[in-house]
DNA sequence: CCGATATATTACTGATTAGTCATATACGAA
DNA sequence: TTCGTATATGACTAATCAGTAATATATCGG
């Protein structure tokens, strides 16, 4: 959102990638891969997902580029792409901790 | 993300900020409103949304807190509630921008 | 090859939601 | 009050998507 207007196409590409973080199940495979590079199974210990639903969320990540994902004999490797993604989430923690105090000081119906 | 181990409830709230940002028409009126506060009628011309449609995108903004509201007469001034909202769409764009580049790194399928 | 394990995918269901039209509400002016 | 303008909302439709169960694919060991 720097000063330049932004194209269509850009607003779409952005929103596309926010709609990746806008899920629970995502953020906790994200988190679950902060320690360095998981497989599968090792996810599906350390989260509340099944696999079906593990691999979905997995290949979503994947798809957009947040993780990589490397093949060691059965096993599959994920691993966070691009550790901006928590320069991210963190951002919007801190907006979520104190919400509407900004909003509170310019009144409101 | 910080180094806490977030709960449930905190990834509910992260990602439901998060959706709100996962939609271009939403965008559209954040970067509308970077200049400064205005009221519905200057979105409307500002962006490509119809009156109804540009009212409900303003409400989600608003209950989530990233825009306040303010009357003037008949006219109501949105403005930008906190503007660290801009960073998060900075660190987003630029990840948009070179998507695979870490992700070629790592190897896939 | 066969069996076992790890992961992906297909097909489906239910829930959510953006967009739209029509209508309602709020406010100011006369 | 009545009119005109500004904004919000109810009702609806179509599209998207998370979750699930069942099945498919891939890889390794024997």
């Amino acid at each position: 959102m720097s000063r330049r207007r932004m194209t269509p196409a850009m607003l779409e590409s952005v929103a596309a990638r926010f709609k990746v973080l806008a899920e629970p199940a995502r953020l906790q495979v994200l988190q679950a891969l902060k320690g360095g590079p998981q497989h599968v199974s090792a996810l599906m210990a350390m989260t509340d997902l099944n696999q079906a639903n593990l691999s979905r969320h997995l290949q979503v990540l994947h798809l957009h580029g947040f993780v990589t994902r490397r093949r060691q004999g059965t096993f599959i490797h994920y691993a966070i792409a691009d550790a901006r993604v928590f320069a991210l989430c963190d951002l919007m923690c801190e907006a979520v901790s104190q919400p509407r105090i900004v909003a509170a000081a310019h009144a409101s119906t």
